[in-house]
DNA sequence: CGGATTCTTGACCGGGATCAATACTTGTGG
DNA sequence: CCACAAGTATTGATCCCGGTCAAGAATCCG
């Protein structure tokens, strides 16, 4: 029996002004007619279990979903066989607009942890863009931040050494957390080496090896998975070394 | 005196319906008022000489545009002085997304050659969005089109070699011309080496001799920037020796 | 022309990949 | 609850691709 199927709960209507994460993905001042749009809009909330799919590469393009609780990885194949993981998604990141172009996904999208997410059928989420201009205009932001966030992964893997990226994740990760009201010195991390390697355009062994010389350093603690950031200053250092020519 | 402001031409009105390039931009089955809708925000086309730029990042949003005649390169530059080259982009493409999620322009568009653009005050594209469904799920498709392509960039930077970067490179410029109604075999480098090298994440040294390598090959002919593709398949097969695992 | 920019090629070096062995963690079924 | 298997992480040894430094050639442009 298949528990992701089962955890489908179809029959509960979201409600977006009571969602605690609604600062996340939503703009601020809307009116009490714009959220219970929104409502509408997210038809349901979809509980996956670790290592199931959202979404396939493939997939005709139906819903956009934004994570709610938990973690996702997003991760692209080629015919020949590469595999490339373009990103890691928390609470209040939208997925899926990769879909929108051809109409089908390009990427795969891989649950890292059990989660939760909104589940918004995308032709309801056009409807809603053509009736509400404040919307309309968030939903171009979303995609913009994207593209912007795409932009500073291309710096890192044009631009970075392995300890210089590995350093740039982490303190991308511990931003993130922070801005979720976790910690942004301990937390743990959802995903394996590989998958950072693959993130980073490294391989796994360089991942784990760059961990430990940050350990050496004195910046950080790391146990298994979960990582304690000893010394923020220092990592931030090892991306402005670049600077001293 | 500066050429790049005597070159705007801001008084004779653009014309969507008549213009070659508007398959590259505009959907199908636009009616005539849409036409004219899109014409009216462009408010109008500008000229930019070779090496001046369209936007600083920095730059407030005024603006998206769209290349209508020759090429532009975007680039980010961080604080740390490293500099990234994120894409070429030709007739048809659109620039300037990356600033409507923050209000600023985040990347510094160059042009590369002589070049005109469509200029579009974003306030009057979000008005006109709100009046058409068809416009604006269009744009959201061109947002989603630029994600998919940074993703494949993603992709580039994360998993191929720099043989494999620079065929892959070739491919994609050749097939861009190709759909340009340009030869898809010959066609003119706009750019340096050392940008291609900053956008595939590598040294221009490694360009020049990634590409007199394919001349031994007998894949390419070049001469300076001018690319003679002798044998595409072949030029493909190095993207697939990947695959023979 | 002549100077600046761009490109090519060579020699050498080093960072990260690869291969390999081992340890640790997690999960499953007896 | 333990045993075993599968997945994951660490670390070492070695190799090679692409970076770096450098010299010279070709091209562009005023």
């Amino acid at each position: 029996m298949n528990l992701t199927e089962l955890n489908e709960t179809p029959f509960l209507p979201p409600d977006c002004s009571a969602c605690k994460q609604k600062t996340l993905c939503l703009p601020e001042g809307l009116s009490n007619e714009e959220f219970v749009n929104c409502s509408n809009i997210v038809t349901f909330n979809k509980k996956i279990s670790k290592g199931s799919r959202l979404f396939h590469a493939g997939d005709p393009l139906r819903f956009l979903y934004i994570v709610k609780l938990g973690s996702v990885k997003s991760s692209i194949v080629t015919d020949e066989g590469r595999e490339q993981v373009i990103g890691f998604n928390m609470s209040g990141e939208m997925l899926g607009i990769d879909g929108i172009y051809h109409g089908f996904h390009t990427c795969t999208a891989t649950a890292l942890e059990d989660s939760e997410v909104c589940v918004m059928p995308y032709e309801d989420l056009e409807a809603l863009c053509g009736q509400s201009p404040a919307i309309d205009s968030h939903v171009r932001r979303l995609f913009s931040r994207e593209i912007v966030l795409q932009h500073h992964n291309l710096l890192m893997l044009g631009s970075m050494s392995s300890t210089e990226r590995l350093a740039a994740f982490l303190l991308s990760l511990s931003k993130r957390f922070e801005t979720r009201g976790f910690s942004r010195t301990e937390f743990v991390l959802r995903m394996t080496r590989a998958d950072i390697g693959s993130f980073l355009g490294l391989k796994l062994e360089t991942i784990s090896r760059a961990l430990s010389k940050f350990t050496e350093l004195g910046l950080i603690e790391i146990h298994q998975k979960h990582v304690h950031i000893v010394n923020p200053k220092g990592l931030r250092s090892i991306l402005q070394e670049h600077k001293r020519i």
